[in-house]
DNA sequence: AATAAATTGACTTACTTTGACCATCATGAT
DNA sequence: ATCATGATGGTCAAAGTAAGTCAATTTATT
């Protein structure tokens, strides 16, 4: 088996056994426990852990620092990659945004309020500038997928500032 | 977890728990209860303590000198009208984006989930694209902007008092 | 053989902690 | 009043810690 997949798995049964959407890792630790170059786990998260697959991350670096994977509420990853590969797609103009975002409200899929923003940040006003609409276009793609992500990972994020009662692993 | 989050942490409750927009400190002795460098307060300031996280300090040197924080509050209308004008602008970097709207949140201005939203909506991923830094710090004040005035349309809450806690500094 | 996937390591960026040295203020002595 | 002194806080740069990037190389797959 290729290391990467063991990695892989072993996140995947860290994060099954505690019954938990959310994990803190070391990159360090986890490259040390497995010999590997540090850089390797980057490499399984950007290949096996980016939203496609139902997964979200983010890192600190420095004291302390660390890496997090939260994983997408369940069920909403097919329907996740659907919206997003789809519907949003690299490119998506004003009007197809704010229908979507309409749809996806009245199916309550996301909140009325959660739609209004998602409009508002996608509306012609908030994106004039001084560039091709097909550029326009396509920020505004990356936009609502940012949202979108955010919203989906967003059952699975823990009440934040109280100090971390996330995992953190020793490896 | 982190010294200067444990710190940050020890300074909000102490605020919270006494009920006061207003503490004053001695800054040797918190580094003594903590036992670090007395240098780590001012660290712990000024990463965490600015005006653009809502606060405000100053101080006072030699015998009976103290540390004072405040956190700053306006009304409802101030607010905006200072977020839109002052904080805003015509153009925000990502970072003090997502400073702002944790500020926002952390103040019960917006709620968090908002807020988060308004961050994904103007991370750096969200806007990358071939187009200059500043453009697109341009473009990022227009998307916030557009997201604020959605959300002050929005009737009021009847504020909850949830302790709703905000979060980390996502990277 | 050609292409794709995986591995590695040098270099970069970000955040934190510490310590040496500087500036200011209150107070008491002159 | 003036000055000396000790008590505070401020600054800044170096060291420490930890993650990210990228491209060269190696190892599968087709």
């Amino acid at each position: 088996m290729r290391l990467s997949d063991t990695i892989e798995q072993f996140i995947k049964d860290l994060m099954q056994q505690e019954q938990q959407a959310e994990i803190d890792l070391k990159r360090n630790e986890l490259a040390e426990y497995f010999h590997c170059a540090p850089s390797q786990i980057n490499y399984v998260l950007s290949t096996r852990f980016t939203p496609d697959h139902g997964y979200v991350t983010s890192s600190q670096r420095g004291g302390g620092g660390y890496i997090r994977i939260v994983r997408i509420v369940r069920s909403a990853p097919e329907q996740l990659s659907y919206l997003l590969n789809e519907r949003v797609g690299d490119s998506i103009s004003a009007g197809e945004a704010q229908i979507l975002c309409m749809q996806l409200a009245e199916r309550k899929a996301i909140t009325a309020k959660d739609a209004q923003l998602m409009i508002a940040a996608t509306s012609p006003t908030a994106l004039s500038a001084p560039i091709p609409e097909a550029v326009k276009n396509v920020m505004r793609a990356r936009i609502l997928r940012s949202m979108l992500l955010c919203v989906a990972q967003r059952p699975a994020q823990p009440a934040a500032d109280a100090p971390s009662e996330v995992n953190r692993h020793e490896v």
